[in-house]
DNA sequence: ATCTATTGTCTCATTTTGTTACAATAATAA
DNA sequence: TTATTATTGTAACAAAATGAGACAATAGAT
């Protein structure tokens, strides 16, 4: 891999995604880990000289999980000269270039955008880049320290998520097209972090008119099948 | 008013400003007219390379309006190309500066981040910098074409300030120290854009625990006179 | 056929919200 | 001094939303 060249990209400026994932039991989210230095971060990139800060993001998440089509939104921008890091920014480069400078543009100071993601976990095996020994879920509260103000940036992220859970059913962009009830609920449980009741539930999720109801899921367990239901087109 | 320098600032990133005030009928926010162009739009300006984002951000309202203690929050940041417009730049900057370069690192493109500030329509008298004829309150529902898609930078806004209402209360900082609570659901529905009942407002306020009561305010007319209320202190 | 675990829905109690009613009151007019 | 008027604070009641328990339905195991 390359460094990314000063002449195409747009200074100062960078952005930083979290990635959710929901496992069947817990939300988690991917960390990569750079190569040969012990450095967790969240995946970052930067932004070219004519292309859309959004667009950025995406090919950014794609690069990372091959996903393309993804449920993605901004929730805050970083901007205290504290969360700049020239050290470690120049360790990581050092470790994986020959061409190392000691005034590359990547030292700067970085005002950075943070977006977060909701994917479904079954559908992505990530990769790691060049850069990185490892990308790789991890629970959100099992997460290690991270560069750059990372961690404060998720919990940012996570706070943003629940404000907006209830808005149009966001957590069903962590679950499979069809889901069941149950699913939707435990989605819910793990990023509000409180068991919910199970009937209320179920009475507000429908109320809502946003699920479309098909057929029984048989789970080969020796209990009551129940329904699948998929998120109203429609209502998008 | 010198051009800012460019050696001085991080590049490709702005702020824009949208200065929330109440007049006690409308909600109203400040927007600024160009020397000699006829192009309106928000306060916003650039942040210094050691600056924090927000700090860059408060001694740009600062400059317009004279607070210093003022409600501030960030709500989106705008990164799209088309936001851009380098020839209306070069035709603000041409119109104050003999010292017009055709290369300015201002024609370049940017990045902004909207803040949003929320301040006490009475306490402000707003003075024209020296690119601006003139810096004047407007209504939100009377806002004329604004450069750099300010105007959805304005929707944004008032669309986050709706969405946040609630929260602690945030419509108390257009209002001063002691307000009545009929002035609070003012303010409410200015915002919301839609009336509140009376009595279910007024239990709703008084529930929430954050208001403190004072003494009557006698207005001279000839009536009931309304108790004044201030935001408790230790609910900040 | 009986048993077990889970699901979908009903019912009822509790809480929250919306609306109307009404007494209290500050100033004015009679 | 005594009505009159406009507005405020709160109580009272109705309607809606929410929480919790009961229970029948049912897929598979025994």
């Amino acid at each position: 891999m390359d460094i990314p060249k000063k002449e195409d990209h747009l200074l100062n400026i960078s952005y930083d995604s979290v990635i959710f994932g929901f496992s069947g039991d817990a939300l988690k989210i991917l960390l990569l880990e750079y190569h040969d230095t012990g450095f967790f971060a969240l995946p970052g990139g930067f932004v070219r000289k004519n292309e859309n800060l959004n667009d950025a993001v995406i090919r950014g998440v794609k690069e990372r999980t091959g996903l393309e089509k993804l449920f993605l939104e901004q929730f805050h921008t970083f901007g205290n000269t504290s969360r700049s890091d020239a050290a470690a920014m120049k360790t990581i480069i050092k470790a994986n270039h020959d061409s190392y400078t000691e005034d590359s543009w990547l030292f700067d100071r970085f005002i950075s955008v943070g977006y977060y993601a909701l994917i479904d976990y079954a559908k992505v095996s990530p990769t790691p880049d060049a850069l990185s020994d490892s990308i790789d879920w991890y629970a959100i509260d099992d997460i290690p320290p991270l560069l750059f103000e990372h961690n404060l940036i998720i919990e940012k992220a996570i706070e943003t998520l629940r404000n907006n859970l209830n808005k149009k059913l966001m957590g069903i962009n962590l679950l499979p097209d069809k889901f069941t009830m149950k699913a939707l609920q435990q989605v819910h449980e793990a990023i509000l972090d409180e068991k919910l009741g199970r009937t209320a539930f179920q009475r507000k999720m429908l109320s809502l008119d946003l699920l479309e109801r098909h057929e029984k899921q048989f789970s080969g367990k020796a209990h009551k099948a129940p329904y699948l239901y998929s998120f109203k087109s429609d209502k998008a």
